[in-house]
DNA sequence: GACACATATACGGATAAACGTATATATTAC
DNA sequence: GTAATATATACGTTTATCCGTATATGTGTC
């Protein structure tokens, strides 16, 4: 079977096509951020936002930084313009949908707070 | 189950996310086009054509005109934000990309000519 | 070492997507 | 009406995706 190489935006635009990780990336968006901070804002198992967590971070859109016990995760930076562009797009959206932006609000009331920096969500 | 609703950029994506989809996309963005001749340039079957341009309809994405025995689609006009940002950044996409470029310049030798605007290729 | 905790992965099942082939529908020409 | 052509849909199969549960891995503490 023809495998799906990361480069082509189809797998761009396939890693963007679940409500999840648009969830996560929503709450990435205010800053580095640590899975079980993830797990306890969208009210998912754990289990759940790892494996979306390891799947953005395949097709490159995350990073993640152990420390510890946790592991935090941030958007990456991104070189491909197309990339570029369609996160930029979907940052700004975020920023005026009523239910990621009350995500964004319910997020920071739980878990580990060390080692992380400050968390503010910018356009 | 839940739906997916068309307005969920999730949706969106998913449409987006398919390898004959954006072909299909890149042919459209010359202008309008006949399946028949989406169908030879692209060098699939028929229905496979007519499948992924109903989903693209679907979507919002093409409008569909009907002329005598042919079907000309098109890139519909999109009034959400999102939407227009993602296939603007697509459509620069394409405009670079080499295996895009080389199926545009491929197409147009093939089936009906009558009753088609001009086909040009903008960014 | 044993234990607790955070996170990742493996496994099996359910759902959805995409496909090829066959067939239906629509239009035109006769 | 029949025949030919363009396009759409239906059907069955294969493949991919997503999920919940269970388990493995990694790390700090004792």
């Amino acid at each position: 079977m023809k495998r799906k190489s990361k480069g082509e935006p189809a797998f761009l635009f396939k890693t963007l096509a679940d409500p999840t990780r648009l969830r996560l990336l929503n709450l990435l968006a205010c800053g580095e951020t640590c899975v079980c901070e993830l797990t306890g804002t969208l009210r998912v198992v754990q289990p759940k936002v790892s494996r979306h967590l390891a799947h953005l971070k395949r097709a490159g859109l995350v990073e993640a930084r152990r420390n510890g016990k946790w592991t935090h995760y941030r958007w990456a930076e991104q070189a491909d313009p197309l990339v570029r562009h369609v996160l930029l797009g979907l940052r700004q959206w975020m920023a005026k949908d009523n239910a990621m932006n009350g995500e964004r609000r319910r997020r920071g009331e739980v878990c580990c707070r060390i080692g992380r920096r400050k968390a503010t969500f910018s356009k």
